[in-house]
RNA sequence: GCCGGAGUGGCGGAGUUGGUAGACGCAGGGGACUUAAAAUCCCCUUGGGGUAUCCCCAGCGCGGGUUCGAGUCCCGCCUCCGGUACCA
């Protein structure tokens, strides 16, 4: 052992040992753990986010390791993506040479760290092997029903006539060209992820150890809506009918008038000829205004009249039919009924266009309400009036009889509504998974496109010429490259085109997790009997901004997974980890353009990965965010040499087995600290509260740097502490740990060696200290035998000098009495 | 607006089921060592007050409440962060 801590020296040496140990590999039996950390886009650099994300899952992997678990902890590239492509029609770069030297780079920043995965298992989405069964899985699913074709609105660049993504769209102009984006529709193939709305809602209440932010947030996003489909039939029309949804069927009798969205596919039927080009027109400039809408700004309600009357299912009323903006065509049924006595927006509508208010609910207690006079809506339930039959029941019962008696009328009935909408997953990109369908005039007149059979996937991408594909104008890159639109039918064999849109790379994040169980698997996705050993995922750690689209289609498709028998779980995660931000050393966000970027190679050349690791760890709990401080890595960095120093101070009396006797004195001290440290470190490494458990090594290290041990059990002690200090320290310090235990003896690696286990009578603690309190404030403190009953302390709290004088001639009320922690004497 | 989260010393944070608020680290102050500096080590460090090796009062965003006892639970606010967009 050298004298000094050198970490630049020491860690390279750790790193290729247990590279060459391959210490990191999955066993197949035993226990095991699954450890994952959301795999990254390789962009350029590695930057401090990574860095913590990683090292979270790094010393949980190399804890339960330890601790004798069958640990896998795999790393990949999520390779595809927009901003490669972005960046080639830049620069006419490649994307697939810009990601190989990124990965390259990611690589070996990673390998500086001292992360402990198995790199054997690395995968990268963009590699033809693993999105072919991307390919594969959308030919199941397909024939599972759950891949259709349907229109959906996209932003629409006219100078660049092309599709761009919402995040090109910069205050409703188009990033790249400056030009106006207006929302176009268009066919898009879709994944009907809402037939699982249900299923994916429910089992959120299995999902205990995730975070209540993030399930929240789901359920939030599935948005379940118990309510009522109803029917209205358009006068003067046989087949023409509008049906809308609603969660206050109990307000029918109020209904004034009904409105559809704009886009309405119904609207052309509605329309006469005096009201046709006004509602066109509205509907136009709607569209425009969305596309262009700030995100902060709420628009006025705006309207129009259809010309169009629906006919009241109960009364027979004729009520208008208006189309305006604030009703959305892609939720509950694009259409509503209005009940301006009863709703907020209904009435400030209802007030600009001058429409009826008929007010239909009372308040439970208290008169009726005066439609007339009204100032706000009345949104409350109440008792229902002037609602026929259903007078005087009250809005629950209302909902439940109006939701059967719509039933029996053949004019509606009980329905749910879902916020959450199928998942739109083709996109007009190069970088990107081709979806494998080909279309034929003559087999597929009405081009839904035949799927690619299974056996000649994968449909790679093609080789292209950049500068020519990679414009950003015009049609989809793949439609300019002839070799790859050509094909033949699989059908007939006779001409046909190759479908020339890819996926969302959200696909490739859904399912990569059972990919590392059986990466170079060629005959499946997933090794079925593998998974079953290895799933779920038993702590997965990532950003809390994939709180729901990532984490919905990861469990959505795990689902269909197990559907598929590859799986036997139906939800992939047991532990979720949403980590915090790491922000600048000013608190802000770290980026360029505040120019507080700190890069984790410089932090690594300079203080070492062990003292990086550890301040990561140490500067707060994983779930906040956390500000960069140089002062505070140098602080770890002084922490671990005095680690150092302690260790080289007693190396040269720690190197033959010493008896351990003398359990007294100083040595029973030493072991005590040691082992109560360990059982504190333990506990709350489990716990996840890795910033506290590097507090106990330090408070450690405080306790064992003054004692100078002599003699034989004093020594022997030290040691003993010295070899469970590194052991503690090997999950977040790995580099520096190994060298001290290698200094004292040890042969093997740590993580071989295992997780000690503390001795309890050692950790226990013999004395307490007792707050004695009087009305509930601290008057004193007494050290008494941890195993003092209640008599016994509360005597001597009351021999206690200024307790005595405390309760003097007052009448003692009540003892409360706290085991190991408190006595509280309630006076009169 | 709605949904979710957070607010504790000069700073990052600790306080696990309600039980001694401020562990640990940083910064700061004082001291030791040194010709000197760096490094290291030791002591002090929430605020206010006092009859000062000890004691009192206040204190966890603000205002109430429950309790013997509240940073922790309940009600009402404020501020900040994240998500979202007229969701019928």
């Amino acid at each position: 052992m050298q004298e000094t801590y050198v970490p630049q020296s020491i860690e390279p040496k750790w790193q290729a040992r247990w590279e060459k140990e391959s210490l990191f590999k999955l066993k197949g039996q035993g226990e095991k753990r699954y450890i994952l950390e959301m795999f990254p886009y390789p962009s350029g650099k590695m930057h401090m986010g990574h860095v913590r994300n990683y090292l979270i899952g790094d010393v949980l992997a190399r804890y339960f390791r330890a601790r004798g678990f069958d640990v896998l902890h795999p790393m990949g590239w999520d390779a595809l993506g927009l901003p490669a492509e972005n960046a080639a029609i830049q620069d006419g770069r490649h994307p697939a040479e810009r990601t190989r030297e990124n990965v390259a780079q990611f690589k070996a920043e990673m390998k500086s760290v001292g992360y402990s995965y198995d790199w054997d298992r690395e995968l990268a989405t963009s590699d033809p092997e693993y999105y072919r069964w991307n390919q594969w899985f959308f030919l199941k699913m397909r024939q599972m029903g759950l891949v259709y074709r349907r229109m959906n609105r996209v932003n629409w660049c006219t100078s660049c006539a092309t599709v761009i993504a919402n995040e090109q769209v910069k205050d409703g102009l188009c990033e790249r060209c400056g030009c106006e984006v207006a929302l176009k529709r268009m066919p898009e193939w879709a994944f009907r992820i809402t037939r699982y709305s249900q299923k994916l809602l429910d089992n959120l209440d299995t999902l205990t150890d995730w975070p209540d932010r993030v399930t929240s947030m789901q359920r939030h996003w599935i948005g379940r809506s118990p309510g009522a489909e109803i029917v209205f039939k358009i006068d003067g029309s046989d087949d023409a009918a509008l049906t809308v949804f609603t969660t206050r069927a109990d307000t029918l009798f109020g209904v004034t008038y009904v409105v559809v969205a704009p886009d309405h596919p119904l609207i052309p039927r509605l329309v006469n000829d005096e009201t046709r080009d006004a509602v066109a027109a509205f509907a136009d400039a709607q569209a425009k205004k969305a596309a262009q809408a700030k995100k902060d700004e709420e628009p006025d309600k705006e309207g129009v009249f259809t010309g169009a009357y629906a006919i009241h299912p109960f009364t027979g009323a004729k009520v208008p039919v208006w189309a305006a903006n604030f009703v959305v065509s892609d939720y509950g049924t694009g259409a509503v009924m209005s009940v301006p006595a009863h709703d907020q927006r209904d009435f400030e509508f209802a007030q600009k266009y001058g429409l009826t208010i008929r007010a239909v609910i009372r308040p439970a207690e208290g008169d009726s309400i005066d439609a007339s006079a009204l100032e706000h809506a009345f949104e409350d339930d109440g008792v229902m009036i002037d609602s026929e039959g259903f007078s005087g029941l009250t809005s629950a019962e209302g909902r439940e009889k109006i939701g059967a008696a719509l039933q029996q009328k053949g004019l509606g009935g009980p329905a749910v509504t879902y916020r959450q909408r199928d998942w739109g997953f083709s996109r007009q990109r190069y970088w990107g998974t081709p979806i494998p369908v080909v279309y034929c005039d003559k087999c597929d007149p009405d081009h839904e496109g035949i799927s690619v059979p299974e056996s000649d996937l994968p449909v790679r991408m093609p080789d292209i010429d950049v500068a020519k594909v990679l414009t950003g104008r015009g049609e989809p890159p793949l439609a300019k490259v002839p070799e790859f639109v050509n094909t033949t039918c699989p059908k007939c064999g006779g001409p046909a085109r190759r479908e020339v849109e890819t996926m969302d790379t959200f696909v490739d994040s859904t399912w990569y997790y059972a990919r590392y169980l059986s990466p170079r698997l060629d005959t499946a996705p997933v090794d079925a009997e593998v998974a079953a050993r290895m799933l779920p995922v038993d702590i997965y750690v990532g950003g809390p901004e994939h709180a729901v689209m990532h984490l919905l289609y990861f469990r959505f498709w795990t689902m269909v997974m197990k559907e598929l028998g590859l799986v036997t779980v139906e939800e992939p995660v047991k532990r979720l980890v949403t980590q915090g931000i790491v922000n600048g050393p000013d608190g802000r966000k770290m980026s360029k353009r505040w120019g507080n970027v700190v890069s984790p190679r410089d932090i690594v050349a300079k203080y070492g990965a062990d003292a990086a690791r550890t301040f990561v760890m140490f500067a707060g709990p994983p779930e906040k965010d956390i500000d960069w401080s140089d002062e505070q890595v140098e602080g770890c960095a002084r922490f671990l040499n005095r680690v150092w120093r302690l260790a080289f101070a007693n190396v040269g009396t720690a190197r033959h087995d010493k008896p351990m006797g003398g359990e007294t004195g100083r040595a029973l001290e030493i072991r005590r600290a040691a082992h109560r440290a360990l059982a504190k470190v333990t506990d709350d490494i489990e716990r996840l509260s890795f910033n506290t458990a590097i507090a106990r090594v330090m408070e450690l290290v405080n306790t064992l740097t003054p004692m100078k041990p002599e003699g034989d059990a004093e020594e022997a002690a030290m040691a003993e502490a010295i070899r469970l200090l590194a052991a503690m320290l090997s999950p977040v310090a790995p580099h520096l740990a190994e060298e001290i235990s290698e200094s004292y003896g040890a042969t093997e690696c740590l993580q071989i060696q295992g997780w000690p286990a503390f001795d309890p009578a050692l950790a226990a603690q013999t004395e307490v200290n007792y707050a004695i309190q009087v009305n509930g404030k601290l008057r004193g403190q007494i050290q008494v035998a941890a195993d003092a009953d209640k008599d016994a302390v509360i005597a001597l709290a009351k021999a206690d000098a200024k307790i005595a004088a405390q309760l003097d001639g007052k009448t003692i009320r009540k003892e409360v009495f706290v085991p190991t922690r408190l006595v509280n004497f309630v006076v009169g």
